[in-house]
DNA sequence: TCAGATAAAATCGCGC
DNA sequence: GCGCGATTTTATCTGA
Protein backbone atom coordinates (compact mmCIF):
# COMPACT_ATOMS: atom_id res chain seq x y z
CA UNK A 1 0.00 0.00 0.00
CA UNK A 2 1.42 3.35 -0.79
CA UNK A 3 0.58 6.99 0.91
CA UNK A 4 -1.86 7.88 -1.99
CA UNK A 5 -3.94 4.61 -0.98
CA UNK A 6 -3.49 4.99 2.54
CA UNK A 7 -6.70 5.70 4.51
CA UNK A 8 -6.67 6.39 8.19
CA UNK A 9 -10.32 6.29 8.81
CA UNK A 10 -10.31 2.47 7.61
CA UNK A 11 -7.41 1.62 9.69
CA UNK A 12 -9.37 3.26 12.99
CA UNK A 13 -12.09 1.30 11.75
CA UNK A 14 -10.42 -2.23 11.83
CA UNK A 15 -8.65 -0.67 15.43
CA UNK A 16 -11.95 -0.08 16.99
CA UNK A 17 -13.43 -3.29 16.08
CA UNK A 18 -10.19 -5.51 17.46
CA UNK A 19 -10.26 -3.53 20.61
CA UNK A 20 -14.03 -4.11 21.39
CA UNK A 21 -13.34 -7.83 20.42
CA UNK A 22 -10.48 -7.57 22.90
CA UNK A 23 -12.87 -6.09 25.54
CA UNK A 24 -15.02 -8.59 25.32
CA UNK A 25 -12.19 -11.33 25.39
CA UNK A 26 -10.76 -9.43 28.63
CA UNK A 27 -14.49 -9.62 30.54
CA UNK A 28 -14.95 -13.51 29.87
CA UNK A 29 -11.41 -14.04 31.06
CA UNK A 30 -12.27 -12.39 34.13
CA UNK A 31 -15.71 -14.20 34.01
CA UNK A 32 -13.34 -18.00 34.42
CA UNK A 33 -11.42 -16.33 37.01
CA UNK A 34 -14.15 -15.65 38.75
CA UNK A 35 -15.71 -19.26 38.72
CA UNK A 36 -12.53 -20.63 39.53
CA UNK A 37 -12.61 -18.34 42.76
CA UNK A 38 -16.21 -19.18 43.34
CA UNK A 39 -15.29 -23.16 43.34
CA UNK A 40 -12.33 -22.23 45.02
CA UNK A 41 -14.26 -20.93 48.00
CA UNK A 42 -16.34 -23.97 47.56
CA UNK A 43 -13.38 -25.98 48.19
CA UNK A 44 -12.30 -27.15 45.63
CA UNK A 45 -8.34 -27.09 43.93
CA UNK A 46 -7.93 -24.78 41.23
CA UNK A 47 -5.05 -26.43 39.95
CA UNK A 48 -7.02 -29.64 39.56
CA UNK A 49 -9.50 -27.77 37.83
CA UNK A 50 -7.42 -26.21 35.64
CA UNK A 51 -5.90 -29.98 34.69
CA UNK A 52 -9.12 -31.59 33.98
CA UNK A 53 -10.30 -28.56 31.92
CA UNK A 54 -7.00 -28.69 29.60
CA UNK A 55 -7.12 -32.88 29.74
CA UNK A 56 -10.95 -32.58 28.72
CA UNK A 57 -9.88 -30.15 25.55
CA UNK A 58 -7.02 -32.09 24.71
CA UNK A 59 -9.05 -35.07 24.11
CA UNK A 60 -11.49 -33.25 22.30
CA UNK A 61 -8.86 -30.90 19.76
CA UNK A 62 -7.15 -35.04 19.66
CA UNK A 63 -10.67 -36.36 18.05
CA UNK A 64 -10.44 -33.38 16.01
CA UNK A 65 -6.99 -34.30 14.86
CA UNK A 66 -7.75 -38.39 14.30
CA UNK A 67 -10.48 -36.84 11.85
CA UNK A 68 -8.53 -34.82 9.74
CA UNK A 69 -5.97 -37.55 9.66
CA UNK A 70 -8.37 -39.80 8.39
CA UNK A 71 -9.78 -37.56 5.47
CA UNK A 72 -5.82 -37.16 5.00
CA UNK A 73 -5.62 -40.90 4.44
CA UNK A 74 -8.52 -41.39 2.32
CA UNK A 75 -7.68 -38.47 0.43
CA UNK A 76 -4.14 -40.28 -0.46
CA UNK A 77 -5.71 -43.13 -0.83
CA UNK A 78 -7.89 -41.56 -3.58
CA UNK A 79 -11.20 -42.22 -1.53
CA UNK A 80 -12.59 -39.48 -0.78
CA UNK B 1 -12.37 -30.43 51.34
CA UNK B 2 -12.24 -34.17 52.28
CA UNK B 3 -13.81 -37.13 50.23
CA UNK B 4 -17.04 -37.16 52.26
CA UNK B 5 -17.77 -33.96 51.11
CA UNK B 6 -17.20 -34.07 47.70
CA UNK B 7 -19.65 -33.55 45.64
CA UNK B 8 -19.45 -34.70 41.44
CA UNK B 9 -22.32 -32.98 40.52
CA UNK B 10 -21.28 -29.27 41.44
CA UNK B 11 -17.72 -29.70 40.34
CA UNK B 12 -18.97 -30.58 37.08
CA UNK B 13 -21.53 -27.63 36.88
CA UNK B 14 -18.02 -25.45 37.51
CA UNK B 15 -16.13 -27.08 34.83
CA UNK B 16 -18.98 -26.92 32.17
CA UNK B 17 -19.39 -23.17 32.93
CA UNK B 18 -15.59 -22.57 32.74
CA UNK B 19 -15.57 -24.86 29.49
CA UNK B 20 -18.58 -22.59 27.86
CA UNK B 21 -17.14 -19.79 29.08
CA UNK B 22 -13.85 -20.42 27.67
CA UNK B 23 -15.14 -21.32 24.28
CA UNK B 24 -16.50 -18.09 23.97
CA UNK B 25 -13.05 -16.74 24.39
CA UNK B 26 -11.39 -19.11 21.71
CA UNK B 27 -14.56 -18.00 19.58
CA UNK B 28 -13.99 -14.23 19.90
CA UNK B 29 -10.37 -14.99 19.51
CA UNK B 30 -11.10 -16.18 16.25
CA UNK B 31 -12.97 -12.89 14.98
CA UNK B 32 -9.77 -10.96 16.23
CA UNK B 33 -7.88 -12.92 13.99
CA UNK B 34 -9.90 -12.68 11.26
CA UNK B 35 -10.04 -8.95 11.75
CA UNK B 36 -6.46 -8.87 11.43
CA UNK B 37 -6.42 -10.89 8.10
CA UNK B 38 -9.06 -8.84 6.69
CA UNK B 39 -7.17 -5.45 7.51
CA UNK B 40 -3.93 -7.63 6.11
CA UNK B 41 -5.80 -8.40 3.20
CA UNK B 42 -6.40 -4.77 3.03
CA UNK B 43 -2.93 -4.08 2.88
CA UNK B 44 -2.51 -2.87 6.43
CA UNK B 45 0.74 -4.46 8.46
CA UNK B 46 -0.68 -7.02 10.80
CA UNK B 47 2.57 -6.07 13.47
CA UNK B 48 2.15 -2.68 13.17
CA UNK B 49 -1.62 -3.26 13.77
CA UNK B 50 -0.75 -5.09 16.86
CA UNK B 51 2.12 -2.85 18.60
CA UNK B 52 -0.78 0.25 17.73
CA UNK B 53 -3.41 -1.52 20.10
CA UNK B 54 -0.73 -2.69 22.45
CA UNK B 55 0.20 0.87 22.78
CA UNK B 56 -3.87 2.51 22.72
CA UNK B 57 -4.24 -0.14 25.61
CA UNK B 58 -1.04 1.15 27.69
CA UNK B 59 -2.30 4.16 27.47
CA UNK B 60 -5.72 3.98 28.57
CA UNK B 61 -4.82 1.49 31.52
CA UNK B 62 -2.50 4.55 32.60
CA UNK B 63 -5.32 7.16 31.93
CA UNK B 64 -7.20 4.85 34.25
CA UNK B 65 -4.80 4.61 37.02
CA UNK B 66 -4.07 8.34 37.16
CA UNK B 67 -7.68 9.13 37.75
CA UNK B 68 -7.61 6.44 40.73
CA UNK B 69 -4.16 8.01 41.86
CA UNK B 70 -6.28 11.62 41.60
CA UNK B 71 -9.50 9.89 43.43
CA UNK B 72 -7.62 8.69 45.61
CA UNK B 73 -6.01 12.45 46.62
CA UNK B 74 -9.27 13.84 46.82
CA UNK B 75 -11.08 11.43 49.25
CA UNK B 76 -7.64 11.96 51.08
CA UNK B 77 -8.75 15.75 51.21
CA UNK B 78 -12.59 15.40 52.05
CA UNK B 79 -12.95 16.48 48.65
CA UNK B 80 -14.57 13.96 46.70
CA UNK C 1 25.13 -8.67 39.23
CA UNK C 2 26.68 -5.24 39.70
CA UNK C 3 29.70 -4.34 37.88
CA UNK C 4 32.28 -5.38 40.09
CA UNK C 5 30.91 -9.00 39.66
CA UNK C 6 30.45 -8.94 35.93
CA UNK C 7 33.35 -12.00 34.85
CA UNK C 8 32.74 -11.66 30.77
CA UNK C 9 35.06 -15.02 30.74
CA UNK C 10 31.96 -16.70 32.59
CA UNK C 11 29.27 -15.14 30.23
CA UNK C 12 31.24 -16.46 27.33
CA UNK C 13 31.60 -19.91 28.42
CA UNK C 14 27.84 -19.90 28.97
CA UNK C 15 27.06 -18.30 25.49
CA UNK C 16 29.60 -21.08 23.69
CA UNK C 17 27.74 -23.56 25.78
CA UNK C 18 24.54 -22.37 23.80
CA UNK C 19 26.31 -22.14 20.78
CA UNK C 20 27.53 -25.48 20.68
CA UNK C 21 23.74 -26.56 21.52
CA UNK C 22 22.21 -24.72 19.11
CA UNK C 23 24.44 -26.29 16.15
CA UNK C 24 23.69 -29.72 17.33
CA UNK C 25 20.34 -28.84 17.39
CA UNK C 26 20.44 -27.67 13.94
CA UNK C 27 21.89 -30.58 12.72
CA UNK C 28 19.43 -32.87 13.87
CA UNK C 29 16.45 -30.92 12.21
CA UNK C 30 18.38 -30.87 8.95
CA UNK C 31 18.64 -34.73 9.56
CA UNK C 32 14.82 -34.60 9.78
CA UNK C 33 14.23 -32.36 7.11
CA UNK C 34 16.39 -35.62 4.96
CA UNK C 35 14.73 -38.09 6.17
CA UNK C 36 11.27 -36.33 4.86
CA UNK C 37 13.03 -36.12 1.87
CA UNK C 38 14.15 -38.99 1.19
CA UNK C 39 10.07 -40.36 2.38
CA UNK C 40 8.99 -38.22 -0.03
CA UNK C 41 11.22 -39.84 -2.53
CA UNK C 42 9.95 -43.30 -2.13
CA UNK C 43 6.06 -42.08 -2.76
CA UNK C 44 5.11 -40.75 0.52
CA UNK C 45 3.07 -37.88 1.31
CA UNK C 46 5.34 -35.65 3.53
CA UNK C 47 1.67 -34.10 5.02
CA UNK C 48 0.43 -36.99 6.38
CA UNK C 49 3.54 -37.67 7.90
CA UNK C 50 3.53 -35.22 9.91
CA UNK C 51 0.34 -34.86 10.88
CA UNK C 52 0.67 -39.20 12.02
CA UNK C 53 3.76 -37.66 13.84
CA UNK C 54 2.16 -34.81 15.68
CA UNK C 55 -0.61 -37.22 16.97
CA UNK C 56 1.58 -39.68 18.30
CA UNK C 57 3.41 -36.98 19.86
CA UNK C 58 -0.08 -35.26 21.23
CA UNK C 59 -0.87 -39.21 21.98
CA UNK C 60 2.06 -39.31 24.56
CA UNK C 61 1.44 -35.66 26.26
CA UNK C 62 -2.05 -36.91 26.55
CA UNK C 63 -0.99 -40.19 28.11
CA UNK C 64 1.77 -38.22 30.58
CA UNK C 65 -0.99 -35.50 31.13
CA UNK C 66 -3.18 -37.99 32.23
CA UNK C 67 -0.62 -39.36 35.10
CA UNK C 68 -0.25 -35.76 36.64
CA UNK C 69 -4.35 -35.63 36.56
CA UNK C 70 -4.32 -38.77 38.49
CA UNK C 71 -1.43 -37.89 41.06
CA UNK C 72 -3.66 -34.84 41.79
CA UNK C 73 -6.80 -36.49 42.18
CA UNK C 74 -4.59 -39.12 44.99
CA UNK C 75 -2.91 -35.92 46.43
CA UNK C 76 -6.48 -34.35 46.78
CA UNK C 77 -7.89 -37.43 48.09
CA UNK C 78 -4.88 -37.75 50.68
CA UNK C 79 -4.25 -40.79 49.50
CA UNK C 80 -0.75 -40.87 47.77
CA UNK D 1 1.64 -43.97 -4.85
CA UNK D 2 -1.45 -45.76 -5.53
CA UNK D 3 -2.75 -48.25 -2.46
CA UNK D 4 -1.02 -51.24 -3.85
CA UNK D 5 2.32 -49.76 -3.32
CA UNK D 6 1.35 -49.04 -0.36
CA UNK D 7 4.45 -50.51 1.95
CA UNK D 8 3.52 -49.73 6.11
CA UNK D 9 6.48 -51.07 7.26
CA UNK D 10 8.63 -48.94 5.24
CA UNK D 11 6.70 -46.04 6.20
CA UNK D 12 6.63 -47.20 9.68
CA UNK D 13 10.49 -46.72 9.74
CA UNK D 14 10.92 -43.30 8.40
CA UNK D 15 8.22 -42.23 10.81
CA UNK D 16 10.08 -44.02 13.66
CA UNK D 17 13.35 -42.15 12.57
CA UNK D 18 11.63 -39.22 12.26
CA UNK D 19 10.38 -39.62 16.06
CA UNK D 20 13.89 -40.77 17.51
CA UNK D 21 15.92 -37.09 15.66
CA UNK D 22 12.88 -35.16 17.43
CA UNK D 23 13.04 -36.82 20.76
CA UNK D 24 16.80 -35.96 20.35
CA UNK D 25 16.43 -32.40 19.34
CA UNK D 26 13.76 -31.83 22.06
CA UNK D 27 16.39 -33.06 24.44
CA UNK D 28 18.83 -30.24 23.01
CA UNK D 29 16.20 -27.50 23.34
CA UNK D 30 16.06 -28.70 27.22
CA UNK D 31 19.72 -28.52 27.34
CA UNK D 32 20.20 -25.10 26.31
CA UNK D 33 16.95 -23.60 28.57
CA UNK D 34 18.83 -24.99 31.24
CA UNK D 35 22.27 -23.61 30.32
CA UNK D 36 20.21 -20.49 30.29
CA UNK D 37 18.51 -21.07 34.09
CA UNK D 38 22.01 -21.79 35.13
CA UNK D 39 23.61 -18.26 33.26
CA UNK D 40 20.28 -16.64 35.06
CA UNK D 41 20.93 -18.17 38.39
CA UNK D 42 24.52 -16.93 38.20
CA UNK D 43 23.06 -13.46 37.60
CA UNK D 44 23.09 -12.80 33.69
CA UNK D 45 19.87 -11.93 31.86
CA UNK D 46 18.71 -14.72 29.26
CA UNK D 47 17.17 -11.92 26.89
CA UNK D 48 20.55 -9.82 26.80
CA UNK D 49 21.74 -13.92 26.40
CA UNK D 50 19.45 -14.85 23.27
CA UNK D 51 20.23 -11.21 21.69
CA UNK D 52 24.14 -11.96 21.74
CA UNK D 53 23.61 -15.73 20.61
CA UNK D 54 21.47 -14.21 17.65
CA UNK D 55 23.57 -11.12 17.06
CA UNK D 56 26.76 -13.80 16.74
CA UNK D 57 24.91 -16.22 14.82
CA UNK D 58 24.12 -13.52 12.03
CA UNK D 59 27.06 -11.94 12.16
CA UNK D 60 28.47 -16.02 11.28
CA UNK D 61 25.68 -16.39 8.46
CA UNK D 62 27.21 -13.30 7.15
CA UNK D 63 30.91 -13.97 6.90
CA UNK D 64 29.95 -17.48 5.75
CA UNK D 65 27.83 -15.63 2.83
CA UNK D 66 30.04 -13.49 1.62
CA UNK D 67 33.02 -16.04 1.43
CA UNK D 68 30.31 -17.44 -1.12
CA UNK D 69 30.00 -14.67 -2.94
CA UNK D 70 33.53 -13.88 -2.76
CA UNK D 71 33.90 -17.82 -4.26
CA UNK D 72 31.50 -16.98 -6.91
CA UNK D 73 33.43 -14.13 -8.64
CA UNK D 74 36.96 -15.94 -8.14
CA UNK D 75 34.99 -18.62 -10.14
CA UNK D 76 33.50 -16.13 -12.42
CA UNK D 77 37.01 -14.84 -12.71
CA UNK D 78 38.92 -18.01 -13.66
CA UNK D 79 41.03 -17.48 -10.79
CA UNK D 80 39.29 -20.52 -8.33
C1' DT E 1 3.29 -15.58 -0.59
C1' DC E 2 0.71 -17.99 2.73
C1' DA E 3 -0.67 -20.59 6.46
C1' DG E 4 0.94 -23.63 10.06
C1' DA E 5 4.48 -25.00 13.30
C1' DT E 6 7.98 -23.47 16.57
C1' DA E 7 10.17 -20.62 19.70
C1' DA E 8 10.32 -16.37 22.61
C1' DA E 9 8.22 -12.93 25.42
C1' DA E 10 4.75 -11.30 28.34
C1' DT E 11 1.32 -12.15 31.62
C1' DC E 12 -0.98 -14.31 35.31
C1' DG E 13 -1.68 -17.12 39.47
C1' DC E 14 0.30 -19.60 43.01
C1' DG E 15 3.46 -20.48 46.71
C1' DC E 16 6.60 -18.98 50.25
C1' DG F 1 5.29 -8.92 48.06
C1' DC F 2 8.04 -11.51 45.06
C1' DG F 3 9.99 -14.99 42.61
C1' DC F 4 8.66 -19.17 40.06
C1' DG F 5 6.08 -21.94 37.15
C1' DA F 6 2.41 -22.26 33.95
C1' DT F 7 -0.46 -20.24 30.49
C1' DT F 8 -1.23 -17.01 26.81
C1' DT F 9 0.25 -14.06 23.28
C1' DT F 10 3.56 -12.52 19.93
C1' DA F 11 7.17 -13.15 16.58
C1' DT F 12 9.97 -15.99 13.80
C1' DC F 13 10.73 -19.69 10.84
C1' DT F 14 9.62 -23.37 7.71
C1' DG F 15 7.25 -25.85 4.14
C1' DA F 16 3.35 -25.93 0.61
Amino acid sequence: MNAGTLNAGHLRAFIERIEKLDEEKRAIAEDIKEVYAEAKGTGYDAKVMRKIVALRRRDKDERREEEEILDLYLNALGMA
